[in-house]
DNA sequence: CTTATCTCAGCTCTACTGACATAG
DNA sequence: CCTATGTCAGTAAAGCTGAGATAA
């Protein structure tokens, strides 16, 4: 797929004890690793969170969803967008509140999100190879702990000044 | 910065299994981390490991740099421009073989990757605030052999088929 | 002739930002 | 009036691909 995975590449001392770096290295790999059978499959990476999202929790709005996700409200027009065409949700308006887009998960999305799974898990065993069970385990749970400690400083909820103008 | 990183995020539980998942987004909650640090001192995320790449290695061609760190030789191009702009570094041709472009780290590309460091070092205790000194140890350890064992099957150096035309 | 190095142009995807209409 | 939601437009960085010029 590309000359960049393989080829001599041990980087230097100083970024091979970097987190960050490693982190981005790692999961461009994984990237790399699930891209290519993802694509097989028709979806893309952003496809997932989404349909994983709405099987777990039903129906939920756009906003929601985008913020189960960490991902940007305006990000998730074009997202959601695809998914619609692809006819893996359904977006409609929430008769309660009719800013609201109410999201539902087809069962072609259903069907979309195992034939994901499956693939992710292939991939996924190939980049934890030499990982022991255990291994895996204990690198999930710190991956978790490390998402849920990266809350920042300042949480501030985006001001945006109307005052002036 | 942003505002999606507050805000009630608990992915869902399919989500928080998958390693590929987990990975994506705590590179990206640690580039967030790292993005507005790195911004102050005038710095972007790629620089950071052509100069270390440098500091370690001395003068080296674009090509070796680009495979130390896994880079597009293509984006080389770029990333060397706006450091050679900043002062970073040298471009230069190499007497030995006029294909290659000799880089060469500036005293003030090298003064910049302290600044460097240290922004990202106090990012890094952030994004690992809640690990012990042996949990940190271990998952970039883990980091680490995940990188190495992240070969893909097949390792081919793109063909390219000049064959044809 | 083949390969390696560098470069350019173009593309996708992710992410972020600002602005705006509309609903509450 | 102010906030929340969805939308659009534009930007930026990273990554990938194809093509080509030049040097080895």
């Amino acid at each position: 797929v590309s000359s960049n995975s393989d080829s001599s590449d041990h980087a230097p001392g100083a970024l091979r004890s970097r987190a960050f770096w490693l982190l981005g290295r790692a999961a461009r790999d994984a990237h790399r690793a699930t891209a290519s059978r993802l694509f097989e499959v028709g979806l893309k990476q952003g496809y997932y969170g989404v349909l994983a999202t709405l099987d777990e929790t039903g129906a939920a709005s756009q906003a929601e969803i985008g913020r189960c996700l960490g991902v940007d409200p305006s990000d998730m027009v074009a997202i959601i967008g695809h998914l619609v065409q692809d006819g893996y949700v359904i977006r409609e308006l929430d008769s309660e509140d009719r800013r609201r887009n109410s999201i539902t998960l087809t069962e072609s999305g259903r069907a979309a999100l195992g034939r994901f799974d499956l693939e992710i898990s292939k991939a996924e065993d190939e980049l934890l190879a030499n990982f022991s069970q255990a291994e895996r385990a204990t690198f999930i749970e710190m991956l978790t702990r490390l998402d849920r400690g990266a809350r920042l400083p300042e949480p501030q909820t985006r001001p945006r000044d109307r005052t002036r103008s």
